[in-house]
DNA sequence: TAATACAAATGGAACGTTCCCAATTTGGAG
DNA sequence: CTCCAAATTGGGAACGTTCCATTTGTATTA
């Protein structure tokens, strides 16, 4: 393969100086018309892209957002990266994305630091973290003004991150709300106990409950939230003969569903998350659609302002969700 | 923040000189191991990581694999992207991720290029791409000497990369044998008909077909290879009476299932992926399971032996994939 | 016309590595 | 003690940018 054109290349091409050509790739002002359109002109016949080695080497940081993803195989998580990196490419601002494999053996997540640690040596000038990760260690040495914003999840141990998230208040309110105008009364929570959002969505249940003036009753699903842990905590529910099961979220609702059937018992079920699938015909799954439009867009506002995340550092911004009504609540069976 | 150590740091502080450091963090061999250890205590006690831009810029590659996801929102794609980083990790190499935006606006797939160049931009080692990319145009300038392995996909316009998949005739050949083993004889192929995967299968498909004598009767979904298209293709098909039908994937074998629940016909369906919902009790998807750990270890090979990736330049690998039965081609209804 | 102001363009230093090479030290074997 | 190879050193030149202090150019004003 051939060299790669250089700005020198470039510049003398154009018959310009170097520094000049660096000045078209950056900024728009202070470079007259006529010149910026030479250089454009030159670097394009010799194919020339600027090297983000050399950039970010001198410059120290290299304009990207650093995107970690708790976890790869929720669909959810997978979705949002990619609505925020299309909402910042719309802004010109690339992303990368990282991961952390989190590993489930045992209900015992964990995860691997170096991942991020790569992500952090590319010096992003940015990070924003999709989702919750139980363990902040690898966070340890993270520059002090770097940005961070998490969304789907507490911030944790991040203090001065922002946390930008769906309000279980609300979602909660309004689940029970459809329950109860459908005549429920006895309605079981299902769902783990761990830590951060799945105690925040848990105990927004027990206040809406309460609020709502409704039996509290609930069955744990351990640490895990899936479909496995939902066909386990689902059989063991129905010896308390609800009527109606609230789950932490899709997985752990597909789970009860496959329960009740195994079982041939219809009770109402709900979800959380509004996953592709609940949406399918078999499934039905009445379900919390989280905001990911607004969250998104407030996500953008906070890491490209500074002022915007610099009000808001240390604090949790709250998306309002929506219910969606499907057969799983109305139609049993 | 502190400025970040250096070299120098770590060289002063260990007593040593910068290009002992140096060799200390590259190689293995030529330091003694006492050298070795004072040099890495010095750059633990200062928290020293190595500058990835500076070394990149110098020596011009630094040793990560690029994975391109072709369609984020693809569980597969996100699926087995994660398991080769995964497996890469395990032999210490890193891996970054990028996407490329497929919008599927009015069933034309359009790549935005600027992702994959920003991944180039980085120097991978080699490349890794992950599911069909329709316009190879972003890969215009790719040097010519990057080992590149593409995966769930035929590789299209790359001419010089090694493609690894399943091999879509033992596949067909699976779900024949099983659908004429349970007497079935009107049997329709529902999918897309657009290039690569699709045709491939599709006429994978034609060619069992025709060894098991089986009439030849096709619905097709157009470009799209969704739920959506696979509930319009569905109603379609039952036009024909069909007693089963075979997808093109699990997506779209959910779209036809939801067309029998609607239409409240009782046919046998299958899929291809083996995704997470198809093992729903809901669900219960009869569906090809492709072997993603032996594709896995295909890639890890052919990417980290030179000698195997020269061998295999141009060629295609198939991997062979297995039937998993359940109740959609067994227990209708 | 000369003085001034401000915009446009320039050249060189610096960023932290790696690569190279010649020079020096160390350690073990003969 | 001598010798040789292995281990270690030191320095300088890249790598391709960005940053900074200057210089050059052009237009405006007195």
């Amino acid at each position: 393969m051939a060299k790669r054109p250089t700005i020198h290349d470039v510049a003398e091409r154009a018959g310009v100086s170097k520094s000049l050509v660096a000045l078209v790739f950056k900024s728009d002002s202070g470079v007259s018309q006529k010149r910026r359109e030479i250089v454009l002109k030159a670097a394009k016949e010799l194919g020339y892209t600027p090297n983000a080695f050399a950039s970010a080497l001198r410059s120290g940081n290299n304009g990207f957002v650093g995107i970690v993803i708790a976890d790869f195989h929720n669909p959810l998580f997978t979705e949002f990266a990619d609505l925020a990196r299309q909402a910042f490419a719309a802004k010109g601002i690339f992303c990368f994305f990282a991961t952390s494999s989190i590993s489930n053996i045992d209900g015992v997540e964990k995860i691997d630091p170096v991942p991020i640690q790569h992500l952090l040596d590319l010096k992003p000038s940015s990070l924003l973290i999709v989702g919750g990760l139980v363990d902040h260690t690898p966070f340890k040495n993270i520059p002090e003004d770097l940005p961070v914003v998490q969304v789907l999840s507490s911030k944790g141990a991040l203090r001065k991150a922002v946390s930008v998230r769906s309000n279980d208040d609300t979602a909660m309110k309004q689940i029970l709300d459809h329950l109860l105008t459908l005549g429920h009364k006895n309605i079981v929570y299902i769902g783990p106990e761990s830590e951060r959002v799945a105690k925040d969505r848990r105990s927004a249940y027990e206040n809406q409950a309460k609020l709502h003036k409704v039996k509290l009753s609930t069955v744990s699903t351990g640490l895990a939230r899936t479909e496995a842990a939902g066909l386990i905590a689902g059989l063991e529910a129905l010896k308390l003969k609800p009527t109606a099961m609230v789950c932490f979220n899709d997985n752990v609702a597909f789970g009860v569903q496959d329960a009740l059937a195994r079982a041939n018992h219809k009770v109402a079920v709900t979800g959380y998350d509004n996953t592709f699938f609940s949406s399918l015909e078999r499934v039905s799954l009445t379900t919390i659609d989280q905001d990911k439009e607004s969250i998104v867009s407030q996500v953008v506002w906070l890491l490209t302002d500074n002022n915007a995340l610099k009000k808001y550092q240390g604090k949790e911004i709250f998306i309002e969700p929506g219910l969606v009504v499907r057969n799983s609540s109305t139609k049993l069976g």
